[in-house]
DNA sequence: AAAACATATTGACTTTTTTGAATCTATTGC
DNA sequence: GCAATAGATTCAAAAAAGTCAATATGTTTT
């Protein structure tokens, strides 16, 4: 079917999360809202170390929030809008009313 | 004004979603979507200990997903549709088109 | 083929986060 | 008041995450 949505384990959900956890990995996110960047690009505009900007850019791949395009000697990263609706389904889910929900209070005194 | 949406520092934008970013955080947030709980009721529905509970409850507090109402002895916890608001909003910003964008290509070849 | 460049990986170190035993505070019931 | 209960806090240890120098890999250029 076509716009069915996948459920994640908590495991799996973290790890998408964890691309929003951190403050340098906001500032990347920042910096490729404006389009696709390389990372060399990402670099000049950091003030982390190559292999820190390395790291973070496998962290927020493997989070599915960016995706990585190789071209030559280059690395083209930008955002997944895929990614990041499965991160805000997730969200939705967590308001979205439940019908197996119990309501009895808890603790009453 | 009223349907305003505030723009968080990176700083304050990593808080919100570290509640996100944790299995045992997502376990929490998993059993509140039936419903407002007690500390106790969560303590028994999970397997961690007291402490460690409470620490997660501060943090999920902390980052406005959840909050807290005490009522005699007990504590009482619920999400904050509110805070998942905020979180929702900035990544919808993620993937709205930028006004600002500059387009120019990088590193190409 | 050698030099230059872009990025990833390894390894070591530092910082932050997670965890629970022990303790403290506050509330309830006797 | 005293005992019991709910939850927060303190402290220390363990685990995880972030950082960068050094090095490795792969690509382009000369």
């Amino acid at each position: 079917m076509c716009g069915e949505k996948m459920t994640l384990s908590n495991k799996e959900n973290a790890r998408v999360f964890k691309a929003f956890c951190d403050e340098n990995r906001l500032q990347i996110l920042e910096l490729l809202h404006g389009g696709e960047k390389c990372a060399c690009r990402l670099l000049e505009e950091m003030s982390i170390s190559q292999p820190t900007l390395s790291h973070h850019m496998k962290i927020l791949c493997d989070s599915g929030i960016v995706v990585g395009r190789k071209e030559g000697k280059w690395m083209h990263y930008r955002i997944s809008p895929e990614g990041v609706r499965i991160a805000q389904d997730y969200l939705t889910g967590l308001t979205a009313a439940d019908p197996t929900c119990e309501s009895e209070p808890c603790c009453e005194s």
